[in-house]
DNA sequence: CCTGAACAGTTTTTT
DNA sequence: ACTGTTCAGG
């Protein structure tokens, strides 16, 4: 009874596939999300309970997604637990199990704040310099070598950092167990290593799920890829959807080569192609093919698309930042004008979160409101953390990385030399800080533990021992989520401690009512869900998100961008070190994802393109030269419009002169009509800046303004009107 | 122990 | 530019 109407047939194909294994190479808007969704009501339809599958994906946004669209296809008497993502999966797995596990059920999952506190940590205790190594790059070498399922033991010791790794990992997954935790890595390794090492197990999920679904199948790693492997043991039921030209996550261990791994390793597995593209004009497609082509990967799902022509790619010039955003702003505006496109179907993508900052002025400026997916989230802000840390050390009273941060947050006392005291003093008797807070509050102040370690020491401890047993006593006595927080801000004065801080107030206090308003949404669920909820999901802005409504257009990275599509979409800073970055520079491999990046971009689009680069680029503060990003050249010419002077872009050692020239000339034919009286490469003087050269002169909203480039004070953008620019004979 | 000021390193992308 | 860290003075 599956309505399958409406597919064409490789996705009919796809849909009722089977049984045993499945690789779906389906290109950007091919319907993949459609022919999954599809295949689980048809495999529920054709008598398969719904908890025998297992349906994954990466995002919390496109589990969400899948989920409900299955929900709204399927009796409502079947429920669909077993959608979600690779990380919320393994975190339910391991809580099942967690008796084959050294750490309780009640695990928390650290962030990436905490896994950054506890390696500082973990050095700190090998009395490691974190000056002379960065705790970040320890952190990644040991997060990579879990996404390969390197445990400690067999970490390779062969070099001298690869020792001081080693010694690290060692210690930070001793204190991960310590403190009853998991990090992001572990929840997938853990996960893997308890399938593989404990037969049982194994057997029960194997002989559990008959079928598994896989999307964005391109972006696994071999820690994934394993767990994939282990649980279809029994059945070989694997249904995978993926394209390589999709993938961008290899900095956090994806490996798209696990599409040809899959083949060698399922040799049986039908292959099906979705090739044809039902999102985008004919000419975005040929655009994006043309981009993508240069990576010379070969295997690419080549498409085609039902909407024949379209309009030409534009590409956009702007001075810098600013007026890139101003060009985003006004360009989103003039559509919206003649009702062609509204802004809740614009979307911006950029390389980098930094980015947003410059748009989100802009839209500010403007009065047009605007999403903003992902960036600062929400969850990582301070005050939030500091919240959700007494929440979590209630939870679980082993967390000292918790305790650590909010002892003395608002401050009561409790400085490092106290803290330490603490710790020492625990140390050596070996019990939990926590406990012994508590032991201290209970026993009074004749007992030996606050004896030993003096009044000074104990006396705000057991103060915050005091505090620490009414949450718990509260949360004994069934207290609901939400009111706990608020017996939290309560006793600590939390309010008037964020309202007496000068940095932005009231914004702050705002996030915190945001978190009472989300933690009362939770009041069903017990303390342990709405922690797991929150660390796996962590991202409260794409949470209540509607994507294709509210009218504001959207804001967010590439990398957030996958899955999505938009009538019109703008790329910005298509600069060389922003798109691609300047980390991928001299790494191949790193180039062509960049290039991938670009292309996922690209195919977000349904109808316009607007890409944009700057003439200049701020780093930190200072401002440097913007070289048009090396991406452009390759984009064919006659489906592109604008500013773009392809001739020049390629090569980065011609710029600025060649390419600044051109694309005045091009101006210049764009702005006929106008005046203008200054042109590139004449040498000009100012009263106050001296001699300088023109570097570029065009007419904006009426007023002739002119960039030069000083040559004592640098580059400086003027308006040839009031600036008293006076041309110099020397040419 | 706390506060404010100076300072240094930092920016790729996310679960 | 921004944030977290360190250090001097209260």
């Amino acid at each position: 009874m599956n309505n399958i109407s409406g597919l064409n047939f490789e996705q009919q194909k796809a849909v009722n596939a089977g049984p045993g294994s499945v690789l779906v190479l389906a290109g950007p808007g091919s319907g993949k999300t459609r022919v999954l969704t599809q295949r689980v009501t048809y495999l529920i339809s054709e008598g398969l309970s719904p908890h025998r599958l297992l349906a994954v994906t990466f995002t919390n946004r496109a589990a969400k997604e899948m989920r409900s669209r299955i929900e709204s296809q399927i009796d409502p008497k079947f429920q669909v637990r077993n959608v979600g993502t690779f990380h919320s999966l393994c975190a339910r797995l391991l809580r099942q199990q967690s008796e084959n596990d050294a750490r309780s059920k009640d695990f928390v999952i650290y962030d990436s704040a905490d896994q950054r506190a506890l390696i500082k940590q973990s050095m700190h205790y090998h009395n490691i310099d974190d000056k002379r190594y960065k705790p970040h790059s320890i952190h990644s070498t040991i997060s990579t070598a879990k996404n390969d399922l390197i445990g400690v033991s067999e970490f390779s010791r062969d070099s001298y950092y690869d020792e001081i790794v080693a010694r690290v990992y060692e210690r930070y997954q001793h204190l991960l167990q310590q403190n009853n935790a998991l990090d992001f890595d572990d929840l997938l390794a853990e996960a893997v290593f308890l399938l593989r090492d404990n037969s049982a197990v194994r057997e029960h999920y194997q002989n559990l799920y008959q079928k598994i679904l896989v999307d964005e199948f391109q972006d696994t790693n071999l820690a994934q890829y394993t767990l994939l492997r282990l649980l279809s043991g029994q059945y070989r039921d694997l249904f995978v959807v993926g394209d390589p030209d999709q993938s961008i996550y290899r900095w956090r261990g994806a490996d798209y080569r696990n599409v040809r791994r899959f083949q060698t390793d399922y040799p049986e597995a039908e292959i099906i192609y979705l090739r044809k593209n039902y999102r985008s004009t004919q000419t975005i497609l040929d655009v994006a093919t043309a981009v993508i082509d240069k990576n010379h990967s070969g295997g690419s799902v080549r498409l085609f698309s039902d909407i024949a022509g379209g309009d030409k790619i534009n590409v956009h010039e702007a001075y810098d930042e600013e007026e890139e955003a101003q060009f985003v702003v006004d360009t989103i505006k003039a559509n919206s004008i003649n009702e062609k496109i509204r802004p809740g179907e614009c979307a911006v993508m950029y390389r980098t979160n930094a980015q947003s900052r410059a748009l989100e002025e802009a839209f500010v400026r403007a009065g047009m409101p605007y999403r903003l997916l992902g960036a600062t989230r929400f969850y990582a802000r301070r005050e939030i953390k500091d919240l959700l840390a007494y929440i979590r050390l209630i939870h679980n009273m082993l967390d000292t990385v918790s305790l650590e941060r909010i002892i003395n947050v608002p401050s009561r006392g409790i400085g490092s030399q106290t803290y330490s005291a603490l710790l020492e003093y625990c140390e050596k008797l070996n019990v939990n800080p926590i406990r012994l807070i508590l032991k201290l509050t209970d026993d009074g102040s004749d007992a030996e533990h606050y004896k030993a370690l003096g009044a000074r020491t104990a006396r705000p401890l057991a103060a915050f021992g005091l505090l620490l047993r009414g949450w718990l006593n509260a949360l004994e006595a069934g207290e609901l989520v939400g009111s706990l927080l608020d017996l939290i801000i309560h006793d600590t004065n939390y309010e008037a401690f964020i309202k007496s801080g000068k940095e932005s107030s009231s914004d702050r206090w705002e996030n915190v009512e945001e978190l009472r308003k989300v933690f009362s949404g939770f009041d069903d669920r017990d303390l342990g869900e709405v922690l797991e909820q929150i660390s796996l999901v962590a991202d409260v802005d794409s949470l209540g998100v509607d994507l294709d409504g509210g009218g504001a257009p959207a804001l967010m990275t590439l990398h957030a961008a996958k899955g999505l599509e938009f009538p019109l979409i703008f790329i910005v800073g298509l600069n060389d070190g922003v798109l691609p970055h300047r980390r991928s520079f001299d790494e191949p491999e790193e180039m062509a994802e960049e290039r991938r990046l670009l292309y996922v971009g690209l195919t977000r689009a349904k109808e316009l393109i607007y890409l944009s680069h700057t003439f200049r680029r701020y780093n930190f503060g200072y401002g440097s030269s913007g070289i048009p990003s090396r991406f452009l050249k390759d984009l064919p010419m006659e489906l592109v419009t604008g500013d773009v002077s392809t001739k020049n872009i390629s090569d980065p050692t011609d710029w600025p002169q060649t390419n600044v020239v051109k694309s005045q000339s091009v101006s210049n034919i764009t702005r006929s009509s106008v005046d203008i009286q200054f042109r590139s490469g004449q040498r000009v003087s100012h009263h106050t800046f001296g001699l300088g050269i023109v570097i570029e002169s065009k007419f904006l909203s009426g007023d002739e303004l002119v960039i030069v480039a000083f040559d004592d004070v640098g580059i400086k953008r003027l308006v040839a009107g009031s600036a008293q620019l006076k041309l110099e004979d020397v040419e």
